[in-house]
DNA sequence: AAAATAGTGTCTGTGAGACAATATCTT
DNA sequence: AAGATATTGTCTCACAGACACTATTTT
């Protein structure tokens, strides 16, 4: 019968079900991501990205957040995404393994520090990796992760293109040069500084000023006003053709 | 040690990976979705997206499609896309499953019929399912399915508003009326025939005359030329605020 | 003063959307 | 002819983007 055949497939399978975390983070205009070095078989000494196997009893954002504890002492500040589920045959030697990988932003990356099943951490530059055709140059990346690396970065920059989550890259105040520093590293393009502004002011419900100025301090120029975003509403907008198709 | 632990969890633990496919049609003008009534426990009675649990050597794609086919008898024309992962404990009340789901689209379910696992099957009505605040009104859905369908549609008017995919729910040959009306089911909203025309036919590398022309036999009216899409180019576009925000 | 950055003003082209007008069919 | 649908034309408004200009700081 088919009921039992799946009762059987479904107790004894050697199937694992696994949660796996690309975080984000700009570093000095550039757009990085956390990747672990894996000290256990299989893909030792590889780079991979943050995760490991689900408990029982946990769901899988818990999962995510636990492993991403674990494995670099990162705590997030924000939001955990879900990405998409990969679950070819033959991903895992070991096993039978579906994985489903979130993504998430980070301020900044500097508490990290190499967990249990970690060699070490480090902020890998994006451009490197979506430039490295093969593993030859560049990171040798574990498992599919390279594959799962390229759509998490497709997927944030649609979701900056459409949502106000901008500003997780930044502090609580933050002036609107930082902010469009934002779109520039993830895109790696300039943009006009007074259309931008225009642009994000213009989006109903997203910039709360301040009235605080931005300590001096730099290289000159007239101080920026500082401001924080709007907690409460949530506004959608679309940033124009300034920035590139994908 | 955690690797044991690990390694224990992994070849142990009672959980089992699912998929569920949400297939749309359209019938009537109205926007309809694929459903099943489960023969057996759990949610026995109960309507349910087609799926069922994964094989060890199969891609959760090629699952998919055979869930599909066993339960329904349907062979999909258009591609699977995948949705999400959706794994809460306790979302399934016999063991933890991760259900990988799934969205499809199909121009007739003319030759469904309920397959082993199945008692019926049926083209269920998009709008009733959603506006259903509770199980009490309309139908009474199996798991978190009613979730599952909410993210599903959420998920085809995004891709339809941003990728030239309409025409998977139409003949090989179609009039821009019909492609329109493919619009204003999943919507439910009516768009002016000239600027949706415009609108289309401006997209580069998208529709391609045919130089037929429908045969008439209905109401009156000029008749209409018959186009086919490009499918050697991806063409991106978007279609404007006549359609609502979500 | 010079350089640098923040912020404002203005112009132009494009395109969405409203709506009128024309074309071609059925009844 | 009347009604219905397809298709074309025209006008307006909003806005993205280019770019000149003003404001306020550091060196």
């Amino acid at each position: 019968m088919k009921a039992d055949r799946r009762r059987r497939r479904a107790d004894h399978s050697p199937m694992a079900v696994a949660v796996d975390v690309a975080v984000f983070t700009i570093e000095k205009k550039r757009l990085k991501i956390l990747l672990v070095k894996r000290r256990n078989d299989p893909f030792r000494g590889h780079w991979a990205l943050p995760g490991g196997f689900v408990d029982v009893d946990e769901s899988l954002e818990d999962a995510a957040a636990r492993e991403l504890l674990e494995e670099t002492g990162l705590e997030l500040s924000s939001h955990l995404r879900q990405l998409a589920a990969y679950g070819d045959p033959g991903r895992d030697p070991r096993m039978r393994v579906i994985t489903v990988a979130y993504t998430s932003i980070a301020r900044d990356l500097d508490s990290i520090s190499a967990g249990s099943d970690a060699t070490a951490v480090c902020r890998a530059s994006v451009q490197r990796i979506l430039e490295s055709a093969d593993a030859s140059t560049g990171f040798r990346l574990a498992f599919d992760h390279k594959k799962i690396i390229e759509d998490a970065v497709k997927n944030l920059r649609l979701q900056l293109r459409s949502a106000p989550i901008a500003s997780e890259f930044l502090p609580p105040k933050f002036t609107i040069a930082e902010l469009r520093g934002v779109y520039e590293s993830v895109w790696g393009v300039q943009l006009d500084p007074a259309n931008f502004r225009r642009k994000v002011l213009s989006v109903e419900s997203f910039l709360i000023p301040t009235g605080e100025r931005i300590p001096p301090g730099r290289e000159g120029g007239r101080p920026a006003e500082l401001y924080r975003v709007n907690s409460s509403a949530s506004s959608r907008f679309t940033l124009g053709h300034q920035i590139p198709e994908s």
